[in-house]
DNA sequence: TAATACAAACTGACCAGTCGGTATTTTTGG
DNA sequence: CCAAAAATACCGACTGGTCAGTTTGTATTA
C-alpha cells in the first residue's frame, strides 16, 4: 500500500465515520452532505471523489453495518451449541443494544425507514435480513429434529423471534426508561421458547 | 352549522386526507406542502389558514390515526371477555392490517420514524401508546388473577405482545410476500400465550 | 508528465412559510 | 329589512434559505 492509497482509504473512512454519526443523529434527510464533509474535515470535492451520491454512501454504510452484525451473530452461534442457548445468547445482545445509548442502532432504524421509500435501500437492507432469518430458521429446525421444540415451521418461528427483537428495539428507543429492556427481552425470549417446547 | 363552518371543515378535511395520502406515499420529508395543496385542490393560503405548520398538520394526523386505533381496540375488547381470546382477536387485526396494501399502516411507520427525530412527534406518538400498553397489561393481570396465566408482570407481558405486533408489521412491510402474515401472527400469539400459561 | 486526491466557489432546483389582496359570509345599527 | 362594516376563508406570487451535485483549479504522488 503506497502513500496515495493510504491517504485514499483514510479519507474514505473519515467520511464514512462522519456519515454514520450524522445520519444517526439527524437522519438521512436531516443530514446535509456539507455537514458530513465538515464533520469529516474534508471538502465536498473529496466527498464526490469517493462517493457518487449521498444515497450510495448510505448504502455502503448499510452493507458495512450488516456485515458487522453478521460476524457478531456467527460468533455467537459458535459459542453455544444447543438451539435454546444460542437463541438466548442472541437475545441477550438485543437487550444490551437497547440499553446502551447506541448510535449504531439508531442508524439501523434509519435504514429501515429509508427502505420503505427507496427501492435500492430496500434491497440492500432485506437481502442480508433474509440470510439472518434463514440462519435462525436452521437453529429451529435442528431444535425440532433433536426434540427440543415441538413440530413447527422453522421460517415462521424465526420470523416470530425476529419480530420480538425488532419490536423490543423500537419500543426501547421510543422510551428507553420504560422498562429494564435487557430483562424484558430475556423474559420475552424465555416465554417464546417455553411456548415452542414439546407438549404443554 | 352555518355556511362558513361547513366550508371550513370541508376544506380542512380535504387537506388532512390529501396529507395522509402524500405522507404515506412519499414520507414526511419527501412531501412538499405545495403538493399537499395541489392534491387537496386548495391554495397555500388555505393550508396555512388551517394549520400553523407542516409539522402541526402531521401531529393532527397522528392524533386522528391513534384515536381510530383506540376505538378499534376498545370495540375488540368488548367482544370477547376471557383474556386469551381478547389478545387473539387483537392479533387477528394485526395480521389483516399487514395483508392489505394499506396506506394507513405506511403512515404509522412514518410517525415512528419522525418520532425518533422530533420530540413533539415523539410525545404525540408515545402518549397513547402507553395507554394501549396499559390496556393490554390489564388484560394480563386479569388473566393472572383468574389463573389463565402463570404469575407474570402485566407490563412486561404487554410490552412483549406489542413487540411481536410491531416486529411483524415491519417485517410484513419489508417483504409482504415472504409469509402468510395473518397465519404467522396468529401462530406467534399462540406461542406467546402457551408460554405464559400456568406450568409447562 | 500524467494521474490522482482534494479544495471550494458556484449552480439550479426546491421548499416552508409570508404577505398583500380578493371573495364570501356574518354582524351591526339605523 | 337593508346597507355598510367587520370578520372569515381563501388565493397565489414571492422571499429567504437550503442543499445535492458540478466545475474549475491546485497540490501531491506515481
Amino acid at each position: 500500500m503506497n502513500k496515495q492509497e493510504m491517504r485514499r482509504t483514510e479519507t474514505r473512512n473519515r467520511i464514512i465515520e462522519a456519515a454514520a454519526l450524522c445520519f444517526a443523529e439527524s437522519g438521512y434527510d436531516g443530514t446535509a452532505v456539507a455537514t458530513i464533509c465538515e464533520t469529516a474535515g474534508v471538502s465536498k470535492g473529496a466527498f464526490y471523489h469517493h462517493f457518487s451520491s449521498k444515497q450510495q454512501l448510505f448504502i455502503v454504510l448499510i452493507d458495512q453495518w450488516l456485515e458487522g452484525l453478521d460476524q457478531h451473530l456467527v460468533a455467537l452461534g459458535d459459542q453455544a451449541d444447543d438451539p435454546a442457548s444460542q437463541l438466548l445468547a442472541m437475545t441477550r445482545v438485543i437487550g444490551q443494544i437497547i440499553q446502551l445509548p447506541n448510535q449504531q442502532m439508531m442508524i439501523y432504524l434509519e435504514f429501515l425507514n429509508r427502505a420503505f421509500h427507496d427501492p435500492q435501500v430496500l434491497q440492500a437492507t432485506t437481502r442480508p435480513f433474509h440470510r439472518y432469518r434463514q440462519q435462525i430458521a436452521n437453529i429451529f429446525e435442528i431444535g425440532v429434529a433433536d426434540g427440543t421444540f415441538r413440530s413447527l415451521n422453522g421460517d415462521s418461528a424465526a420470523t416470530i423471534v425476529i419480530a420480538l427483537a425488532i419490536g423490543l428495539l423500537i419500543q426501547g428507543f421510543l422510551d428507553p426508561a420504560a422498562a429494564d429492556w435487557e430483562q424484558v427481552s430475556q423474559e420475552g425470549m424465555e416465554i417464546l421458547l417455553k411456548g415452542m417446547k414439546d407438549k404443554s
